[in-house]
DNA sequence: CTGTATTTTTACCACATGGTAAATTTTTTA
DNA sequence: TAAAAAATTTACCATGTGGTAAAAATACAG
């Protein structure tokens, strides 16, 4: 059983993961060095690896933390009402997570884009089941002729990947617009838009 | 004036390119390593670095050949037809490159996550004019109300993540429906799906 | 075929980076 | 407050990585 964690432990290691999510989202696991992250964290880079053994060890804590708000997000949707309302909620929030969570989104980004080693073994068959219990749920939507015939993974992707564009290029965003999600005008703007355009493009 | 380059340099150049691409487009401008290109071009480190004198210039030419593909790709667009023509191929233009050059979009997504240092410079205001461009015609398709009411800017975005999303998630979406843009099939219901929900959500 | 220009290899170097050991300082506990 | 535990710093080391110099091998023009 683990040694119950110190106060300084606690604020620390949160430290750490926060300055490596940062890190990492910018130059990938192996691009990332644990100098930057130390420097972030504002501590020495030994004293960073006493709390995590291994610049190893502080990847797979940020991206478990990164994984678990993820995924907490993906299962928070409520299918209870109209698909209306349950994709315009589903929008709502992953396009809150692309903006309170942008570099954990770029980190996960970037962990697929190196093969996703790590994300293959922590997920498991997580997602998998999630999408699929989605995918079920959209195709009740059609069978009773509630939304258009379309194939529900995709529209699961394209409602991720927008929503995950605005965190992933920002600052491509940011050159062509001057604006990111942390304008809130911009924000709800970007989101009713997309809102808009996938709701007219899958309801009858 | 440049020298003329010869049959080898030619070759040996664009074997470096090749392979400068997909590692970069895994790890990162950073997390990449000359070692790891020069051996995936199947030439020893010193024997590259006569063609390239340092990894940022790999870098650069990498950028630079992905840059003009993907530039030629928004460029290619043809805006004399109808809304519907010219959306519908517009997406099969982006969905093209994002099978063809799927590596070459990642290396592309990962210099935007770095920050763009590069990219900004390298793209200057070329991009900005054709989104600007193509936002005027949008905009002119919804003044004849050919189309419904929406921002502009976020439709364009909406085509490039979600294009872009088949080719730098690739890994994600493979374990989670075994298939890639490779697989045609899938690529033409992608396509289809992706084109379906769009229109309908755009057109009147 | 021969001399020259080009290409490739061998043998390196300097520095960055991941990581460790032990001494020192700070915090907590009794 | 003193002893014990935890946290931090200092001083390192081994390896990986970007890059170079010069010799050796190959390609090529006349």
């Amino acid at each position: 059983m683990q040694k119950k964690r110190s106060r300084i432990q606690i604020i620390n290691q949160q430290k750490v993961l926060d300055a490596g999510t940062e890190i990492f989202a910018r130059y990938g696991s192996r691009g990332a060095t644990i100098d930057q992250i130390a420097e972030m964290a504002g501590m020495s880079k030994p004293n960073l690896l006493y709390y995590f053994k291994s610049k190893k060890e502080i990847y797979l804590g940020v991206l478990e933390q990164t994984l678990n708000k993820w995924l907490l997000c993906l299962m928070e949707w409520d299918v209870t009402g109209t698909p209306e309302e349950t994709i315009t909620n589903y929008i709502e929030k992953k396009f809150e997570f692309s903006r309170d969570h942008a570099a954990g989104s770029r980190v996960f980004a970037n962990e697929i884009q190196e093969g996703a080693p790590i994300l293959k073994t922590l997920l498991g068959e997580d997602l998998k089941r999630l999408v699929d219990e989605d995918t079920r749920v959209i195709k009740g939507w059609i069978k009773d002729k509630k939304i258009r015939p379309i194939e529900p993974v995709h529209l699961i992707f394209m409602i991720w990947a927008v929503t995950q564009h605005y965190a992933d290029f920002s600052a491509q965003i940011e050159t062509l617009t001057g604006k990111t999600l942390a304008d809130d005008d911009f924000y709800k703007q970007a989101k009713k838009t997309v809102t808009q355009i996938i709701l007219n493009g899958v309801l009858k």
